[in-house]
DNA sequence: GCAAAAGTGTTGTCCTTACACCCATGC
DNA sequence: GCATGGGTGTAAGGACAACACTTTTGC
């Protein structure tokens, strides 16, 4: 990066030698993250929100964020937030995009990076006393703050395309969940109605679901067979897809 | 974003009114913008890169990048850095990751948000008397400055995925092309053979080639048909994909 | 015994793969 | 006329979509 002002045309060889200087004088903007926290809960797929505590958002939601520190990496400023926000380590994060533009904060120019995270909401006790941290329904929550709202979508976009490649769905379920747990959260997450038998037979034949013995428990019907993925079955046998579909 | 610091536990209103104010004690980090430039000759995927200007990186490759400009959007900055490089505009272009490791400049602290761009090296005369600006075989490059050869990997795997997913190819091809310059390329990108009948009936069944009824010239052996990709067809027929693989 | 959801198999269609021969051109 | 790559068709196998009935449990 950063050779077009200290190096016109046809001036080959001026090396800069002092790095450190190069950067001080380079301009510098307030960075931030922010953290989309889906989870699943009464067959929907919810993320999880603050009120905003800036005046001209008063009664409007927002995501989890913080600034970055100092020599903090990004993926550890994601981690801190949500340690400190959910008290949860060990989650699933992945950076998903980095939003930029200038007039996106009212206090002035401030660039974030979105993480999304996917956390079982039965393993979060809330602190419902800081700023009414609360579940909603990822579709239908309105009344975001700053470009949250933008956020959220993008980063559920992100998460309908990884779930179909990549076993993500099992972060937002128990560690044992029946099939119809299992179809009910790609149902949500797809938007989509899913034939029950197909469904099975697709995660059958893709050989990782373990069987645990166990049963569906408190339920007023007959109870289902609970299973575990097998993650260090599919870690395994990642395999490279090739496959031209557009 | 931004509530942990000036909202303790239990304070339920303490509304911050001036957000400028708040956003004045943000730290501050340096941000630029990296380009991964791909091209496509002599059946291979190439990268765009120069001589990095630092005398730590003496003689080490970089990639086009620049540092983002006050109230500039990321994009633009990227858009901008391709414009006053190639000389080039309406070129594909999509942010990929941003890279934040604290010391991943010598010069301190600079957070990097790497954008992949394809374009077809045919219609860009290169100003060599630049930097050296050179097109260097993506898979073999070594030598890179700074954390770019992790940018140019994470980009290179960036477009092998989406290369299978949307007509990125095109904007590494002249406007026509024969279905052979389509198959090397996507054979060069994905780095495997693919059989030349299958490739063909593929692309053909999607049916958004037009047949230019041109064919090629200055071959020494049958020339092959010239097509054009009909990106309006593709827009307009959009599908979104269902289908859970892992 | 009834409601509610679990569990299971088959068939047709489509897509993918593997594979071999003739054709047009330049030299 | 020969070398080079262009252009085409078919058959087998695998994945996916559609679809109905029996089983187990709670009440």
């Amino acid at each position: 990066m950063k050779n077009l002002k200290n190096a016109p045309a046809g001036e080959k060889t001026a090396l800069i030698g002092n790095a450190a200087l190069l950067v001080q004088d380079y301009p510098r903007v307030p960075l931030t993250v922010d953290c989309v926290i889906f989870g699943f809960e009464e067959n929907k797929l919810k993320v999880l929100l603050i009120r905003s505590d800036l005046e001209v958002y008063k009664g409007k939601w927002s995501l989890l964020g913080d600034v970055v520190h100092e020599n903090e990496d990004l993926d550890d400023a994601a981690y801190r937030v949500l340690q400190e926000r959910t008290g949860m380590t060990n989650v699933y994060l992945k950076q998903v995009h980095t939003f930029s533009s200038p007039h996106r904060h009212p206090g002035g120019r401030v660039v974030t990076v979105a993480y999304a995270s996917l956390l079982n909401i039965k393993h979060h006790e809330l602190c419902i006393t800081e700023n009414e941290l609360h579940w909603h329904n990822v579709r239908t929550v309105r009344d975001m703050a700053f470009d949250h709202r933008e956020i959220i979508d993008t980063c559920y976009n992100w998460l309908q395309k990884s779930i179909q490649e990549h076993p993500l769905g099992f972060n937002l379920l128990p560690e044992k969940f029946s099939l119809r747990e299992l179809q009910n959260l790609y149902e949500a997450i797809l938007n989509v109605e899913l034939d029950r038998r197909n469904f099975r037979k697709k995660f059958f034949s893709m050989d990782f679901l373990i069987d645990t013995g166990e049963f569906e428990e408190d339920v007023k019907h007959r109870p289902g067979k609970l299973y575990r993925f097998d993650f260090a079955k599919y870690e395994k046998s990642k395999r490279k897809w090739i496959g031209i579909d557009f």
